[in-house]
DNA sequence: AGCGATTATATCGTGCACGATATTTATGGT
DNA sequence: ACCATAAATATCGTGCACGATATAATCGCT
């Protein structure tokens, strides 16, 4: 009763301490290409699958549209997507990729090498790491 | 070139996703005792280790001030802590667990089982994971 | 003793995250 | 055609996270 305890703790702990890591490492990697981290994890989902609805780019991210709209708001500003209405269903926002959005893809194979490199190197070990944490996240939503 | 860029993006995001998914988990077992998940993070600290500076606590849950003061002042508000000047050091500031902070542990338990059974429940599995999570925490801060 | 440097916490501004609610457009049943 | 319902996005308020900066107390050097 008291290993549970801790064991579960600690799990949520090391996964919200990684996470925070993860963002401080990004930081002033992403800061002189005008980024914050979910902004670039915005444009890696864009990179996939071009011109998008908002919900289909939340659904992706697991983020609602309180939190996407003025972060895509921000995006827009400083010129890497545009936001348009869908004209078959006026309901919808398309959101597309500018060419300064996805130039920055360029830049990005670089960024992923510092990351890979601070987070160890191996690479075997953190796809395992990955496909760990991906099937926990299955579990957490099947709720 | 291909393969580690996909990697590195995917931990990454496994991370962020993984940790939004916790915190979603936590949040209506946390709101009938008033607390939010990164504070109740700061009460298992506190059952932990009583007693201890804001620096302290900061350290141990890798947060800066800039966080943990107003959070530590919301919690007082709300009775879990007191917020007291170091006597023999007036610059620093002891956080101690109130009566009511104590009691909170007393219903950790129940939540902490909901959170296991939530996460699959499988203790091994979820020790190993937060093991390799826990390393490359280390790996990520030696920079 | 005096004063610059260091340590500890606090404040400010920006952006992310989310529950609750509002607004706009589309759909289906009659 | 009309209207209740549903769907998609937006708005509001609160709290977390952090870089930059400020304030206050202590320490160390002379």
């Amino acid at each position: 009763m008291d290993q549970p305890l801790k064991i579960d703790e600690l799990l949520c702990f090391s996964v919200y301490s990684v996470n925070h890591a993860i963002s401080r490492l990004y930081r002033p990697l992403l800061a002189p290409l005008g980024l914050t981290y979910p902004q670039y994890l915005v444009l890696v989902a864009l990179w996939d699958k071009d011109q998008r609805r908002v919900g289909d780019l939340g659904s992706e991210l697991q983020l609602e549209t309180n939190t996407l709209t003025p972060l895509l708001k921000r995006m827009e500003m400083a010129g890497f997507l545009t936001r348009q209405r869908d004209s078959s269903d006026e309901r919808g926002l398309i959101v597309a990729l500018t060419d300064k959005g996805r130039e920055v893809k360029e830049q990005a194979g670089a960024l992923t090498a510092c990351v890979l490199e601070a987070m160890g190197g191996d690479i075997g070990e953190l796809a395992a790491l990955r496909d760990r944490l991906h099937s926990l996240r299955k579990t957490l939503e099947q709720e």
